[in-house]
Order: structure tokens, then C-alpha cells, then sequence
DNA sequence: GCATAATAGATTGCACACAATCTAATTGCG
DNA sequence: CGCAATTAGATTGTGTGCAATCTATTATGC
């Protein structure tokens, strides 16, 4: 049988490398999942779902952009992007129009909608730190630490193909 | 049309909260993603997706333990686990069956062959520490701010029902 | 100049993730 | 006892997330 004592001492002898909770990997997935599931209520009176506010995002920074680029700023493939990008479409949000001196590109920018929604947008990411609560500070560390590791995936990952 | 110029100053007076890589989501989102991506070789060896690791750590742990357990250990919901644990049982790594104790309840425990997959799943914590590199202190500080945040998150959920 | 390789997206198939809803079983309470 | 309310999972429908594959287009080598 495995009856595991919870006996946790990280810097002890005979700990479990697979107990739940010593994972990284679980706490970063159960972050991201509380986390769109705290947006999901902002974000549904705005028509968007979580991936398609952060394309939002991504083309209020800067449109057009092509798929290629989107899915490079948000580490998402084109097998993710098409449907959504076809359903952002499908809502009025966004236009993708194939890009004439090239045509393998799609240029997917903005619809007058789209940019308008912004406003609407505006107010999200106060509500969530107040969601969110705690000090401001803690958010920011746990934003940059986030980041420092995603970078040293995406250098991991590339070296790869490399 | 929406041409959006790119100005950014971070550190400026008026820095924009919509701004991608400000987000703390986002960070969180992409870290998951690329963790998941992380475990896929290590895991497609042992025939286990990454929730599917996750609920054999829950279920190395402590076995037989119900949906409902083991749904509130991970954080996802029925409609989730129970298509998730029945390709787990057509793989025999674990069985379904109900309480007789109360009909309502479906106790999931391992087959001799989910507790024998322990032994192969050993190496994995090791062989991503080592491709996650940094160093390990980095590491645990990453884990511990996530899961502040997420019992955070836990109890304001919680407090939306009371 | 033309066959070949490289590139950008789209498609297909599978596996989550979750809201909404449904069913069956248990609990509570008069 | 008898029936409403609660509870535990299962089902359904929508929307990702990604590997593998396909197609159309552009670049390259000889």
C-alpha cells in the first residue's frame, strides 16, 4: 500500500521528489487555471473569452500583425490561433485578410469594434488586482519570476531546433 | 481604421495597465503552457498526458480516493475528471467504482499497474529540474509565490459561495 | 528557368477545462 | 413514513492547446 506520512522537511533526507505539492509544474497549472477562472466573469459581459483577450491584447498593442506573429507573442501555434482568430472574426472583432505581397501571410488587425472594445477593457485589470487582493508587490515578484522562467524555456525550447 | 503606435514607457507617468507583458496572467498562462510542453516527451514514455501525471501523484499519495477528492486536490471539476479517469481506466492505470457506502460516490484507486508506473515516474521530477536549470532556490521562491496566490484565490472563491 | 526546399497557415484528431444541466442517491424534517 | 432539498457524478456543448499532416506560396540551387 502507499501510505505516505506527510513528514515534508525539503531540506531532509528522505523526502518525496513526487508529493503533489513540492511540484512547480502543479502550482504554476492550478494558477493559470484559478486565474481564467477569475477572468472568466470580467471578461464574458466584453464577448471574450481568456486566449481571446489576450489576442485582444496583443493587437491593441500593435495591429495588423500576422498569425505568425501573434502566435510567437503568446506561444501559441497556428493550430491553436486559426479557429479562434476565425471565431474573433465571426464576432466582429478582427478582420484576417491574406497579405498581398506575400500570400502565405494573414494579416489579422483590428475591426472599429475591436478597437473599441478597449475602453470597455480598460477597467480589467484593476478589478482583478482588487480580485487579487494582497500587496502589489507580491504580484509583481511572482509576475517577474514567472517571466525570468519563461524565458529560460523559450531558450531551452529554441536550442532544440537549433 | 486602427493603427496602434507602439509607445511604451513602463516607468513613465502615463504607462498603459493593458499592456501585455504587464500582465501577471499572462506570465502565469505562458509558464503553464510551456511546462506542459515541458512534460510531454517525459511523460508520453509512460502513456500519461500531464493532468493524467497529476492524478496519479494525487492517487501515489493516497489511493482509493473519491472524484470529488481528488477533483479538490487538483481544482477541476467533474465534467474535467470524468472523462480524464475514464481513459485512465481504458488504460488500466486506475478503477472506477461506486461507494457502497453511498451510491453517489465513485471511488477511483490504482491497479497494480498505476502503482508499478511509481517506479518509472520517479526520474521525472529530477530530468525537468535539470532541463529547467536556474537555480534551485529560484525555483522553490516560483512555487511558493504560486501557491500564495492560488490559496488566495481559493479562499475568495470559496467566500463567493458562503 | 525549373525542380527542390523552406515557409506560413489551415486542417484533423485527441485531450483537456468548464458552465450548464441532468440523474440518481442521500439527508432532513415534519 | 414521505417528500423536498441537497449532494455526487455524469453528460452536453463550446472553446482552447498541440502534434501531425496538408496545401499553397515563396525562396534557392544547379
Amino acid at each position: 500500500m502507499t501510505e505516505t506520512t506527510d513528514k515534508m522537511t525539503p531540506a531532509g533526507g528522505g523526502f518525496d521528489p513526487l508529493r503533489l505539492d513540492l511540484q512547480l509544474c502543479f502550482a504554476l497549472y492550478g494558477a493559470s487555471n484559478r486565474i481564467t477562472r477569475l477572468y472568466r466573469p470580467l471578461l464574458e459581459p466584453l464577448g471574450l473569452t481568456y486566449p481571446q483577450y489576450l489576442v485582444m491584447l496583443g493587437l491593441w498593442e500593435q495591429s495588423p500583425r500576422t498569425v505568425g506573429e501573434l502566435g510567437e507573442a503568446l506561444g501559441l501555434d497556428s493550430g491553436t490561433l486559426t479557429p479562434l482568430l476565425k471565431r474573433m472574426e465571426g464576432a466582429g472583432l478582427v478582420v484576417r485578410a491574406r497579405d498581398p505581397a506575400d500570400e502565405r501571410r494573414v494579416r489579422v488587425s483590428m475591426t472599429d469594434k475591436g478597437a473599441a472594445l478597449r475602453a470597455e477593457a480598460e477597467g480589467v485589470p484593476a478589478a482583478i488586482a482588487c480580485r487579487l487582493g494582497g500587496d502589489l508587490a507580491e504580484i509583481v515578484a511572482l509576475r517577474t519570476a514567472a517571466q525570468a522562467l519563461n524565458r529560460r524555456l523559450d531558450e531551452a525550447e529554441g536550442s532544440d531546433r537549433a
